[in-house]
DNA sequence: ACCCAGGAAATTC
DNA sequence: GAATTTCATGGG
């Protein structure tokens, strides 16, 4: 059990894993008992526990220093991500206020692609479960009942009726069309990260069923290019609810404004929303 | 039955 | 160029 704080004191379990960065993640805990999440990334499963000002990791101290410190960007200093936002954009000080615990997750980079692929047109719980049928499908088992994200090689083998089970509808050729041109070499997701932003974005916007939008949640979330402000409909609206909010002017703090933004007013917390 | 969901692409005006 | 339609699926 490795227990963790980050230095800036601001890391919350439910806030990261339930503010649709990620879809792997599931609570474990019962209500009223400490909160538990348990998750699946870089191959390796995960439980941890939110406790008073720190998480229990469930974990070796060497997985926790090569997989989840990072994956869970706690070597950043948010207090100072947060005072930099709060400073260029001040109507967003109720928003700030109602998530402090998010964290950007570096997740794999083939794994935040997909998903997002997956997630256009769609509502979060069922891109939960077209995920966690694509990785009972195709991931491998790394214990009972519990598979790693499946590797563009595996998916590129298959057929788009083997995708059928998914229930993925239209985008199962698109996750299939990315498969293949991963495996082949044809896109190169790491030598993404350090292309130039318009350069990257418009490698992945060459294939089938990638849009501005998809492109820059994969470049964020699975390359943590931070610079992203990736806008959805939710976010159309909390727009015109923050008149005169130009990400470009937050630099590399725009992905975390976002995800702060994004989470806020799909619970309401964003005043007419 | 109708509308929407972390859109994209083809078509039409 | 800006609106409209289609794409597949499930939930409210």
């Amino acid at each position: 059990m490795i227990r963790f704080s980050p230095a800036d004191g601001l890391f919350s379990l439910r806030e990261t894993l339930s503010c649709g960065q990620s879809f792997r993640w599931r609570r474990v805990s019962a209500p009223g008992a400490p909160e538990a999440w348990h998750g699946v990334a870089f191959g390796h499963a995960l439980t941890a526990v939110q406790a008073e000002g720190a998480v229990e990791f469930d974990c070796t101290e060497t997985e926790f220093r090569e997989i989840w410190f990072d994956y869970f960007d706690l070597g950043a200093d948010y207090a100072a991500a947060r005072a930099r936002i709060a400073a260029a954009v001040p109507q967003l000080r109720d928003v700030l206020a109602f998530a402090p615990g998010i964290r950007l997750l570096r997740q794999e980079p083939w794994e935040g692609f997909v998903t997002f692929l997956l997630s256009q047109c769609n509502n979060i719980p069922r891109i939960e479960g077209i995920v966690e049928r694509l990785c009972a499908a195709f991931g491998e088992e790394i214990s009972p009942g519990e598979y790693a994200f499946p590797g563009a090689e595996r998916l590129a083998s298959c057929e788009l009726s083997d995708l059928a089970p998914l229930h993925a509808g239209y985008r199962a050729q698109y996750v299939l069309a990315a498969a293949q041109r991963a495996a082949s070499g044809a896109l190169d997701l790491e030598a993404l990260r350090d292309l130039p932003l318009e350069a990257a974005r418009a490698a992945l916007m060459a294939l089938p069923g990638v849009g501005r939008k998809v492109a820059d949640c994969a470049l964020l979330y699975g390359l943590h290019r931070t610079e992203c402000f990736p806008v959805d409909v939710w976010m159309k609206r909390a727009l015109t609810l923050l008149p005169g909010l130009d990400p470009a002017r937050l630099g590399a703090d725009a992905g975390l404004a976002q995800q702060y933004i994004f989470h806020a007013i799909r619970n309401g917390r964003l005043a007419g929303a």
